[in-house]
DNA sequence: AACTCAGTTCCAAATAATGGAACAAAAAGG
DNA sequence: CCTTTTTGTTCCATTATTTGGAACTGAGTT
């Protein structure tokens, strides 16, 4: 059954083990004090401390005089860079605004990456919550719409891959969490071309989301609306399936008529 | 004394070599082939094809069918979970909005890394301009409001090393290409508490900033009002000076009060 | 003063990166 | 169609870097 060896544990040599170092600053939920780090990442002191004595002097993580250490000022600019020259962003921009015209709601525009789906845009009229808050944010695939989408595409074989290393875990009460039933849920999305998220993953938050992949399937996304469960019932995702469906594949033709020509 | 060691063309061994790399992709204008990395890293064929071959193992950078490389959704992730921790950013986020709500303009966050000003919050009202446009983007210090800002608060040591290292470049007629210009222009800021950005980086486009920076001066950050020209004159600007010092000097109060007790 | 704990430095041994050259596959050119 | 050139990939003995245990520092306790 192909079982493809686990790399992710190999670790790329030296780049390897400083990435796993960085994240574990970058992604806790709470400032790291070198010792925080050190129990994580189980490596010896001396080790530990030159890793990220590099990270610090490459300006990927920061040093702060309180032994603290933040993530770096050089992630931001880098990343900053890659957004605005994502070809796939650019390419959808346009569709998603549209999307959020139609809907008036919140649109979002994410890419599925190893078992997560990463959220590239956001387009939403409302400026209360922070700016920002969802772009490069990563998520579970199969308690997302856009997740459930882009699971969809797949073939059985790059499916089996992802979900027998997924780690189910409840977010709400709706949540799936055993891989039958993900199973089932993917079987009718792939028929009705849309996956729906019904308070899933947050309590009070609904969506309908349609899979985008392009043709070689080296990409593979999802569009989709959401709003908040007071204001969406089911009658209104129902209602937006079309125009979801629509984008979607406007995005997909798009694409196709773009990376065809180059070659 | 301990200067800031210039370390910048040592290279943290392996990792540096890795970032210049995936810096040579990132921050290009163009899509990169093999081959145009190899001409600008200047390594040999089988080091550098190992190092992307890592870079692309690590989500870093990504590898497309027609041998493009482009940046990896890794580094959105990474940045992403910064940017959204970065406790600076949150507490200047209600100055922040306050300040638009004076002024009615676009307003800024800037802080100060090695001779750039990487904007780290931007809020504006108008959602004519694509999200997110600034946040990370990395701008010279020396025709910025933010980095004249920012710059005006060292002292002349500090100063002398990011100076002295400087390649200016013009970019308007406005722009300050020389030394002593800017360290007049610095004296005046110094004066007056803010700095001024008189189409010196993009025609039309005009500012006022202020300075912010923690008690240890481990922190150099602006805030900025920025506005096109055509509708902000100098008398506009000089109207904005007490705001923009206002909530220069707010955000660094409340700095000092969230830093202080925790030592 | 003695003790602890967090952070930092050191250096012989283990490991990973280097780079030149050979190989493979595509384009370009005749 | 075959040759040449360009581009991308692999190999492996040499070389440089990383490793990790232990020893050192220095601030905060008891």
């Amino acid at each position: 059954m192909a079982t493809e060896r686990n790399d992710e544990t190999v670790g790329t040599g030296t780049l390897g083990k400083a990435m796993a170092v960085l994240e574990t600053v970058a992604l806790a939920d709470r400032p790291m004090r070198f010792t925080d780090v050190l129990a994580i990442s189980g490596q010896p002191r001396g080790t530990l401390h030159r890793q990220m004595s590099h990270l610090v002097h490459e300006g990927l993580l920061e040093l702060r005089a309180d032994h603290v250490y933040v993530p770096g000022l050089r992630l931001l600019k880098l990343a900053s860079a890659s957004w605005a020259r994502s070809e796939f962003r650019a390419v959808a921009a346009p569709f998603l605004e549209a999307l959020h015209g139609e809907t008036g709601e919140t649109v979002h525009l994410g890419v599925l990456r190893g078992r997560e789906i990463i959220y590239l845009d956001k387009v939403e009229s409302r400026q209360a919550v922070r700016m920002n808050s969802q772009i490069g944010n990563a998520s579970p695939v199969y308690c997302t719409g856009v997740g459930k989408a882009a699971l969809s595409t797949l073939d059985p074989a790059a499916l089996d891959v992802i979900l027998s290393g997924i780690e189910f875990q409840r977010f709400t009460p709706q949540t799936i969490v055993d891989r039958a039933t993900l199973l089932g849920e993917l079987e009718a999305v792939r028929r009705s071309g849309v996956a729906f998220d019904r308070e899933e993953h947050e309590p009070g938050i609904r969506c309908v989301a349609a899979p985008v992949c392009d043709a070689a399937r080296s990409l593979v996304a999802g569009v989709s609306v959401t709003g908040p469960a007071y204001r969406v019932g089911q009658e209104k995702l129902d209602a937006w399936v079309p125009l979801v469906r629509r984008a979607a594949d406007a995005i997909k033709s798009e694409l196709d008529a773009r990376l065809g020509p180059q070659r």
